[in-house]
DNA sequence: CCGTTTTCTTGATCTATTCAAAACAAAGGT
DNA sequence: ACCTTTGTTTTGAATAGATCAAGAAAACGG
């Protein structure tokens, strides 16, 4: 269990600046929701966001991790059947299990050195930047669950 | 450049009844569809069908595509802001590459060996089924046309 | 060929996301 | 501090992909 990260207000204002972006309330309250809930939807940070700005709009949200996201503050993460969610980018090649039965995520760290499954045998001809691994399986209590 | 495969209304009939599945004309049409056009989506699907089968609905595609898929014969293929694409299921273990410029898709025959990046360092104690591996680059027509 | 069961059609609905225009807030210069 | 410019957020409507529900039609075993 990874211990609740925090990101102060300050902390995120820096990380805006130098990223070459206004700082604005919505944008740090983001950053920070996102440093505490990881794999969070644009309706989790809504959700969030409510206690300090009560008025937020999901356009708004939706404006600001799009914003985050081309400034590579954030990355977005895809899963089959679920809505986008975003995480705070940590630049260390780290994948993703979902259970498929309850439909959890969690993280996991780079299996075996740098960076497994980063050189396909044949790219047709496409410059490969990253590589998104996705592992799906049943987690404990899915499994017993169908085992009854 | 993959030969265009065929596959015969026979064998498509083959398919379904060792799936334990009902043949009828819509499923035979699209498995049929899915041979020669890879990573269709249920749109394309129903466009290819239109010859064939002039009113056939979206939803009935829907159907037909979910039910192949419970029986294993297709895979779906979830990638980051386009709809779902379906595929015959190869039982090869490919994964494939997406061009973050025009978002053309192509399979990648797996890596290395049997199966890479199937035993990530913690599970978070799930039961691993699968990994899905998406590599995202960025093709030559879209290397030159940024190039520019 | 008939009846049962499954599948397909029709038409409505939902959710995630995007568009457009006006209201507002951040940051730089005076 | 104030004003201006520019960028951001709100508001409200629109879109696309996918799903729900109920009746009509087709598959297949007897």
């Amino acid at each position: 269990m990874p211990v609740t990260a925090v990101l102060t207000s300050e902390e995120a204002t820096g990380l805006l600046r130098g990223a070459g972006l206004r700082v604005t309330r919505q944008r740090v309250a983001t950053l920070r929701a996102l440093a505490v809930h990881r794999h969070a939807t644009v309706d989790d940070i809504v959700t969030s966001l409510r206690d300090e700005l009560p008025k937020v709009s999901f356009q708004a949200v939706y404006l600001v991790v799009a914003d985050l996201l081309a400034a590579g503050l954030v990355s977005r993460l895809d899963l089959p059947g679920q809505a986008s969610r975003y995480e705070l980018e940590r630049r260390d090649n780290h994948h993703h299990v979902m259970c498929t039965g309850c439909g959890r995520v969690e993280d996991v760290p780079c299996a075996v050195g740098a960076a497994p499954c980063l050189h396909p045998s044949d790219t047709h001809d496409m410059d490969i930047a990253v590589a998104d691994v996705l592992f799906r399986g049943l987690c404990r209590d899915c499994r017993q669950r169908s085992a009854l």
